[in-house]
DNA sequence: ACAAGCAGTTTTTTT
DNA sequence: AACTGCTTGT
């Protein structure tokens, strides 16, 4: 070991006092947590308690004594979280934290494997594969399994994909996961692991990594070359980890790793608002903090600055039947407010015209658009409302469900520039190639063979034995692959090169709804154009994936900001005046694929607690009494199991009642003995009209 | 032998 | 809306 200098930090002998301006803006335990001076701590943060305002402010506070910025690590749950808060803090400071390196866990790691990739065997230009990437490479190596599995009940890609991933950030061995998740593959133990190494020598190979990969594969290079920890270690002087409460076990030791040198850890976080178990978030990180590091302080923020207290009350009865928390009660100084209301509506139609109309109304008192948000469990929870605002013409935003890059029509974009970026990316080469006419799977993989990757001239098609079937659509797709690899034009152009040829390749495979999709095109054309250079938009597209119909292509100047759907995952730190949680139904919430296990059903109380507590002013739950299924027909639902028990003087039973001028079209929806029956033995309606 | 078209099943949440 | 398996057509 060579000789150590110990130096003496610079600024960071005396903890200066706040400057007033910032000290009135916060409150004591904010102030603590903003003041903190060296060493581990935790900062327990409830819902609507100023969690962003103490981070920001915390920021401000390290580069207002004295911190350079670049020493200051902020880990966010995405990037927008991180843009956000540089940007607050920022104005707190005339724009002096511009430097402070943050990001997503995924962002960070991948900046230092792009700077040490070759210490781990890795070339530095690797590829990074998001999410179907990464099950398309899957499923080619599943295929090529012996036939003995093959046509059985194996796995599928996706489940292959998340088990792997389980693996991988949870540390797991193979075994206990499928005893514990999946005993109908246990027969399969042997191929399944098989796989597992097939699928990371492939990546090898070709270097290419997942998601995963980027957080393993960063904590095997601090590991394996410990030179380089200490060289990322000693420039991470702080370290600010926000969600601490959903980090797997991976980005846990990624924070141990980076806070070996100073040890100045603050992980901010609510255990109750742990909601990422699926993707290998611990909630034994938030809980285990304090035996992680030996020494660390807790602090708590209890003062809820969002929420009435009649929305407050109904999130801590909600809370209340968890098991598994630190003790902390939420408090406010505001009014008692309108009590939350539970709405049975006759069915989804009736449930999407009850939402529509009180977000008109709400309108009409005041509250604008963009202050209310339908939260709901899954993406497909608000087709039918989306229908129902459509015809009403309210404007509105989603977010969550399906993600603009996961489109098959930009999938298959993308897949042109990949290829041209990269030309051994065969996944690519595959998509590209099939969606010439007369090319499937097995051509495909001919052409594939005859192609010389490692040439110069990667896009010359050779003299090979093409068959008359295809070869004109391969030339002209060999003509436009030179042509954006050869000259040097900006990425918009290269996809108006790419949208141009691909035009009638779109009519042709998605013949019955094409003009739907025709807009998305023109939408990421747009959001592409911003990119400098190929090689970052790929990456910006992989790491951060584009929510579909989240922006408009051009908001216009007076267009009325937009009403907000979301999933309550993507809903997660927001808060609007009033909510409304739809499809508030058992099976739904709690997903019905959670109640095998206690913890998943936990997992699912935590996440109608993070709904509820998204809420200013007004929170209604809704759900439909009766659905459709395929084959079954109507069917009568349950309404969620964490509401059945809640008393009335917390969350008020509302009855829909059809304006007497409109018939009764409510009594014939509504077969009344079996209704009766329902009602009986559930919630019984009041008497509010809506 | 292989591609393309059709019918029926199945969909959580996301970096 | 996407994926799988089956049938038909080249």
């Amino acid at each position: 070991m060579s000789r150590q200098f110990i130096i003496k930090p610079e600024s960071q002998t005396e903890i200066r006092e706040l400057s007033p301006e910032f000290s009135k803006d916060l409150n004591e335990q904010q102030r603590r947590a903003v003041t903190w001076g060296a060493g581990p701590v935790l900062v327990v943060a409830g819902a609507g308690t100023g969690k962003t305002r103490t981070l920001v402010y915390r920021l401000a506070y390290l580069v207002e004594t004295g911190v350079q910025p670049e020493h200051i690590v902020l880990l966010t749950f995405t990037r927008r979280a991180a843009t956000e808060m540089l940007n607050r803090a920022a104005l707190l400071l005339d724009g002096r934290c511009q430097r402070v390196q943050g990001g997503t866990f995924h962002a960070f790691c991948l900046g230092i494997l792009k700077r040490y990739a070759p210490k781990i065997g890795f070339p530095s230009n690797f590829t990074l594969l998001d999410s179907s990437d990464s099950a398309d490479v899957i499923d080619v190596l599943r295929s090529r399994l012996s036939t003995d599995v093959r046509g059985k009940r194996f796995p599928k890609k996706r489940t292959l994909q998340n088990m792997f991933s389980a693996l991988r950030n949870r540390g797991m061995k193979l075994e206990d996961l499928l005893e514990s998740s999946y005993p109908q593959f246990q027969e399969y133990a042997e191929s399944i692991e098989r796989l597992f190494q097939e699928y990371a020598s492939f990546k090898k190979e070709q270097g290419l990594m997942d998601y995963d990969d980027l957080l393993v594969l960063t904590l095997m290079l601090f590991q394996s070359q410990p030179s380089v920890l200490r060289e990322v270690a000693t420039r991470c002087r702080y370290v600010l980890v926000d969600e601490y409460q959903d980090t797997n076990r991976a980005q846990a030791l990624i924070v141990k790793a980076l806070g070996s040198v100073h040890g100045n850890v603050m992980a901010v976080g609510d255990d109750a608002q742990s909601i990422y178990r699926f993707r290998g978030a611990d909630q034994a990180n938030i809980l285990g903090f304090p035996q992680e590091w030996s020494s660390a302080t807790v602090l708590k923020l209890e003062h809820n600055y969002r929420s009435t207290q009649s929305i407050l009350d109904l999130a801590n009865h909600i809370l209340g039947s968890a098991t598994k928390k630190y003790d902390k009660e939420l408090f406010t100084e505001r009014e008692k407010g309108d009590l939350p209301a539970l709405v049975p509506a006759p069915d989804d139609r009736f449930e999407s015209r009850f939402v529509s109309q009180m977000v008109l109304q709400m309108r009409e008192q005041g509250v604008a658009l963009n202050e209310m948000a339908v939260l709901f469990r899954n993406g497909h929870n608000s087709y039918d409302l989306e229908v129902e605002l459509n015809r009403k013409n309210i404007p509105f935003v989603k977010y969550g469900g399906l993600k603009l890059s996961e489109a098959a029509h930009i999938k298959d974009v993308l897949a042109h520039l990949k290829v041209v970026e990269n030309p051994k990316d065969t996944i690519s080469w595959n998509r590209i190639l099939q969606l010439l006419e007369g090319v499937g799977p097995k051509t495909a993989g001919r052409i594939l063979e005859w192609l010389d990757a490692d040439s110069d001239q990667p896009f010359a098609l050779n003299e090979r034995p093409y068959s008359a079937a295809y070869i004109d659509s391969l030339r002209g797709l060999f003509s436009i692959l030179r042509r954006i690899h050869s000259a040097n034009i900006p990425p918009a152009v290269q996809i108006e090169l790419i949208l141009e040829y691909y035009a009638p390749i779109l009519r042709r495979a998605y013949s019955e709804d094409y003009p739907k999709r025709e807009p998305d095109l023109e939408h990421f054309a747009g959001i592409a154009s911003q990119f400098a250079d190929r090689a970052s938009l790929l990456e910006s597209v992989a790491l951060d994936p584009i929510d579909l119909t989240a922006i408009d292509v051009e908001p216009e100047e007076n267009d009325e900001p937009p009403l907000v759907l979301s999933t309550i995952h993507s809903a997660k730190g927001l808060e609007f005046d009033t909510v409304f949680l739809i499809q508030a139904l058992d099976g739904v919430m709690p997903s019905s694929y959670s109640v095998g296990s206690e913890e998943a059903v936990e997992e699912e109380l935590r996440l109608m607690y993070v709904a509820v507590t998204r809420a200013e002013n007004q929170l209604f739950i809704s759900y439909p009494m009766i659905q459709y299924r395929r084959y079954e027909g109507q069917y009568f639902t349950k309404p969620s199991r964490f509401l059945a028990e809640v008393p009335a003087k917390l969350l008020e039973p509302c009855s829909l009642v059809e304006e007497a001028s409109s018939s009764n079209e409510l009594d014939s929806a509504v077969p009344t003995p079996e209704l009766d029956e329902f009602l009986s033995q559930g919630l019984h309606p009041g008497t509010s009209d809506v």
